[in-house]
DNA sequence: TGTACATATGAATGATTGTTCATATGTTTA
DNA sequence: TAAACATATGAACAATCATTCATATGTACA
């Protein structure tokens, strides 16, 4: 895909703006301290929530209820284990997103 | 830079928190459908002002509020041209995050 | 110099959002 | 089956945010 005209498969300008309404939805859910740091502890691997709220120092609760969202945009996905869940990243374009993003903070 | 592990030149937990705080207000930036619209129209070439407003079907004064916003975290560049001011895109990370987005929301 | 134009900004408001606390669901093991 | 554990969810509240309207700044040209 070209990246100056990465919508050459969008046809209508319908289309084009549900793109783009789902891509602002995805940022705005990206947008947030507490996913950021949730998605980074996932780019190391997968884990259980309750790994997560330990490890990041955030209620069970505050953790189940931000990877509802992240979930909501397929930006994680999860399988039970037991009693267990464990989530991780959703697919390589995530990971890619923050690393490009990261670049650009670092370029700040 | 290892997609794996963005983060190899972050060396203190602060120095990542404080990445994962600016990338989280980058991605909050682009979370919002007026800006994600500029944005768009933005990686087509550079516009004015007054282009974005009429072409986007948004008074000036939102547009101006927005690409302030834009400016603050670097998303946006801007020259000045006698009266008016000429925006653009600040740098390819910023279109490979759309791209990359993009290709995200398609593949739901 | 004065008028028209382009852009920016401040204040106010209506809407949206993340967290907490309480509770619910579902699974394991004693 | 009962108790313990892991996760999910609902309601409520405080905080944040985008838009609008009015106004300000700065540039060009008559």
């Amino acid at each position: 895909m070209d990246v100056k005209d990465p919508l050459k498969a969008v046809r209508t300008r319908e289309d084009l703006e549900s793109v783009l309404y789902d891509l602002s939805e995805t940022f705005r859910v990206l947008g947030d301290l507490t996913r950021v740091r949730i998605l980074m502890a996932l780019i190391g691997g997968e884990m259980y929530v309750r790994d997560l709220a330990e490890s990041l120092e955030i209620s069970d609760s505050a953790v189940s209820h931000q990877l509802r969202i992240l979930r909501n945009c397929r930006l994680v996905k999860f399988r039970k284990e037991g009693k267990n869940v464990v989530y991780s990243i959703s697919d390589e374009h995530v990971a890619t997103i923050f690393h490009e993003g990261i670049e650009h903070v670092e370029g700040m």
